[in-house]
DNA sequence: CCGGATCCTTATCGATACTG
DNA sequence: CAGTATCGATAAGGATCCGG
């Protein structure tokens, strides 16, 4: 649980508040389809940025870079910067990224074995 | 792999296009912070709306109902409207919201696990 | 090729007020 | 208590241009 509060010395309450906060903040920020089809993607490959524009359909040169850009700042991908021209730049995931890969891993199975399921809840919720 | 194209017969291939389109369209519901907090939050419980909105920190009641509304069409949760006055209308996990709950708890874990990692990460890209 | 900066168009969100 | 509807403020997102 993300927001869970704790009984403690005060010290320890404020700490662990501070923390959840944090916690808060990191999951708003990887809880958004694009942060995750991006781990997704990447996988244990390492991506251009252009391979990745065109693996994840949909995605819009803006919001790749800048997801990329949080990513990177909380050590979820590697960013390697080929002194090369033109430019290279690859994508990898760090052990963290890998880590909640795995997880993310698990939504995308969810949401396949549930499909049928969703799709029969959608047609009787629309009546 | 949510976007993941496959080869086949015409008719497969459209199915399964369709299908990948699904996907897609239930993983931009549920991969947003709310969708998962709620998850997240009604747990193995049965939660009212007011102890839901108390329980999720900074949530409105607008994205409280707006998103209960979409796990409900997407068969997540269950709406339990009990006729009395004033009205009392409890929500609980489904099958499928339970078993989405398993991957979610994974990223919960993972945030806290990772917390000093992904701060000291921080630290060191905002410099 | 990559990414930042800009402008401009949407969509999101919160606050408020109102019904059963 | 739970939910809907409306309405501004504001943030997100797309398109484009330019510089490294």
């Amino acid at each position: 649980m993300v927001t869970k509060q704790f009984e403690g010395s005060p010290k320890d309450e404020a700490d662990l508040t501070r923390a959840d906060s944090l916690a808060r903040e990191i999951f708003s920020d990887i809880a958004n389809k694009w942060a995750l089809l991006i781990i997704e993607t990447v996988g244990e490959r390492t991506l251009r940025f252009t391979e990745l524009r065109n693996e994840i359909e949909g995605i819009s040169h803006k919001m790749l870079t800048q997801n990329l850009r949080m990513l990177e700042r909380n050590g979820l991908v590697d960013r390697c910067v080929h002194p090369t021209v033109p430019p290279r730049v690859e994508y990898t995931l760090t052990e963290p990224g890998r880590a909640l890969r795995a997880t993310v891993d698990g939504m995308c199975d969810w949401t396949h074995r549930y499909l049928g399921h969703i799709e029969t809840a959608r047609h009787q919720f629309d009546t």
